[in-house]
DNA sequence: CGTTGTAAATATACTTAGTCAATTCTCTCT
DNA sequence: AGAGAGAATTGACTAAGTATATTTACAACG
């Protein structure tokens, strides 16, 4: 038997109850093969060469329906561009001020948001801005 | 003497090391003064009848001052929008995925994000998406 | 208190991420 | 296999934000 992690795009996308279509194959195993953060606009230039059909349009599409279902998750650069992560475990973002780089930060949950009562709260997400190792090096040059 | 609350806009700037101008004068006391997160735009209407020469781009490029020197905050909503808090005490935001309401939330700080060695963290904010009470009760009406 | 250099404000053109609408295609269910 | 709903494609469109060139005004200095 298969275990979560040997599960193929297709299964996922079944699994999330939402049909089963090319492109949303390809984009999803882009996502889950490209751990960068990319935007639409990233995916879809990584994929035209191998699928020649594909629109632009169609990532948007396609990106905005996985995140609704929750198969991977949308995140919002400070510069206000939306990027994608197939990683969908909590874990915090570090945007690079300077070469715009996203990386993963893992953190610990142990805070305590007080919100009004009856607010529903969906996701939490936690966002570091900051320098990079590199662009620190290379400014004090 | 004043205490650190009771200082006018232009005391203010003048601190930070920035010219004082009337644009900067004015955008920076309309947040002080409203609490809302506004966009640019919004800033821009709101100033616009009782300045008239003031121009969007200028709101623009104030803001973009302010938020640089540390007098406000930029957060970027979920739809990538770029809005402006006049409170810059560490709290999180939280925004409503029906009406778009941004609702300010106290928080602790007892999260450890794990960063590599020779990162420079300028600064942290938590966002919290979901339904407000009012979205969540119109809905099962 | 006027002059001057520099930073900021304005006006306008421009870029581009993202959305919308109409049409064509394709997946799924029977 | 056929029908119908949902998705993909195309291309036009929107609007937030940026860039550029010009004008204006702050503040430092004599």
């Amino acid at each position: 038997m298969k275990n979560n992690t040997e599960l193929t795009a297709q299964d996922k996308l079944r699994e999330a109850g939402v049909r089963v279509t090319g492109p949303r194959i390809r984009v999803y195993e882009y996502l889950m093969a490209n751990r960068t953060h990319p935007t639409c606009d990233d995916i879809y230039r990584g994929l035209k060469d191998k699928d020649d059909s594909l629109s632009l349009a169609s990532v948007y599409n396609v990106t905005m329906k996985l995140a609704e279902v929750g198969l991977v998750n949308e995140i919002i650069s400070p510069d206000g561009q939306k990027h994608y992560d197939g990683v969908v475990d909590f874990h915090g973002h570090f945007f690079c001020k300077c070469c715009g780089r996203i990386m993963d930060v893992s953190c610990n949950k142990d805070f305590t948001p007080e919100l009004p009562d009856g607010t529903r709260i969906d996701s939490v997400s936690l966002i570091i801005k900051g320098l990079c190792k590199d662009c620190l090096n290379s400014e004090d040059a």
